[in-house]
DNA sequence: CACGCGTGGAA
DNA sequence: TTTCCAAGCGT
């Protein structure tokens, strides 16, 4: 037997859940659409971060198919400020195929529900096996950090083969009568006793079948390798505002970083190139009558992304009479700029117009 | 497989 | 201040 201690830490583990577990939303109902929105919500995402979002969402989207009919941009502001902003594009892409497809039924099958968009090995099965009762994995960091620690296993996590590893180990272990409460229960104690930092053993239920603990070091699992090399960009911010009073925004392109969401029109300052002013360079670009002078600097700040910084300075610059409206690119009154998906830097920018 | 993709909180 | 994230996925 390959996991000598299989029932019991099962068996200690479901039932920890079953007690300590924590009353959330998406714990209150059994709803697959709610249950998806909940687990894409919290891909990367702090709990306390996701509650009012999901709050919100599903108060707007209450069914498959009002967010599958949802316009793209009314989507986008509802997701304003969560992150990772493809996930809601994803999400409404996979729920549509629901919808169109499967008779707006989520599928309870590992092979189908894997198929649709922004779902993937963990997500399907957190909602098979929670809202569907089904035997399946849901392998997450909190759970290679557990299992690292309870079987010891020295594999380095940030290596993705190594995912495979806790897939199987969980495939053997998983309870059978209650999947989700097994599934949850792991995270659950990654979350609250088995941390990263200075985990609570004492506290946990199944540190009589932990190797780790028994070895007096569960502090330096799990092992992981990759550094975040992150490098900055330098941009001129220009706040352009016309003689009603309206400002120039940009939709940015519908992929990539922030795609889809709106901002203040920005130039990458370059040391090379007869194009180093970024002035000139907005002027070329967006054929505005502006003013000749760039006008006074309003702000100046850093925006740290996971993989990269912005640094920004912002120059407010006045334009002569236009008022151009196209798909990507327009002039916009405070209201109407306050409907509009705009990313966390380019809030910071819109605060000082207020 | 390695990398791009957001944000705010904790140590 | 700096680092490391937190219930990953698509390409």
């Amino acid at each position: 037997m390959k996991y000598p201690y299989k029932n019991e830490f099962s068996i200690n583990l479901v039932e920890w859940y079953h007690n300590e577990k924590r009353d959330l939303p998406w714990r209150r109902t059994n709803d697959p659409y709610k249950i998806w929105v909940s687990e894409v919500m919290l891909q990367q995402t702090r709990v306390d971060t996701v509650i009012p979002y999901y709050n919100r969402f599903l108060e707007k989207y209450p069914t498959l198919q009002s967010l599958a009919y949802a316009p793209q941009e009314e989507l986008l502001k509802m997701w304003e400020g969560l992150g990772y902003y493809s996930r809601a594009r994803n999400l409404q892409s996979g729920v549509r195929e629901v919808v169109e497809k499967y008779n707006a039924q989520v599928p309870t099958n590992r092979h189908d529900i894997s198929k649709l968009k922004g779902v993937g090995p963990y997500t399907a099965g957190a909602i098979l096996s929670i809202a569907f009762n089904k035997p399946e994995h849901a392998v997450d960091g909190n759970v290679m950090r557990v299992l690292s620690r309870v079987l010891h296993i020295k594999e380095d996590i940030a290596l993705s083969k190594t995912k495979k590893i806790f897939e199987e180990a969980v495939t053997e272990l998983i309870d059978q009568n209650d999947p989700g409460a097994f599934n949850q229960g792991l995270m659950d104690l990654g979350a609250q006793i088995c941390t990263p930092t200075s985990p609570k053993c004492l506290l946990c239920p199944v540190r009589e079948y932990c190797i780790a603990f028994e070895e007096g070091h569960p502090e330096e699992l799990p092992i992981k390798s990759k550094k975040t090399k992150s490098k900055t960009i330098q941009y001129d911010v220009f706040i352009v505002k016309n003689y009603e009073g309206k400002y120039l925004l940009e939709k940015r392109p519908d992929e990539g970083l922030l795609a889809s969401m709106w901002q203040f029109p920005m130039i990458e300052k370059t040391t090379k190139g007869p194009s180093c002013n970024t002035f000139e360079v907005l002027k070329t670009n967006y054929e505005v009558p502006f003013k000749d002078d760039i006008g006074e600097q309003l702000l100046k700040f850093k925006h740290i992304f996971s993989h990269l910084t912005w640094e920004m300075e912002c120059y407010l610059v006045e334009a002569d009479q236009v008022d151009i409206q196209k798909e990507n690119i327009g002039f916009f009154t405070l209201e109407e700029i306050a409907r509009l998906p705009m990313s966390v830097p380019m809030q910071k920018v819109l605060n000082i117009l207020k």
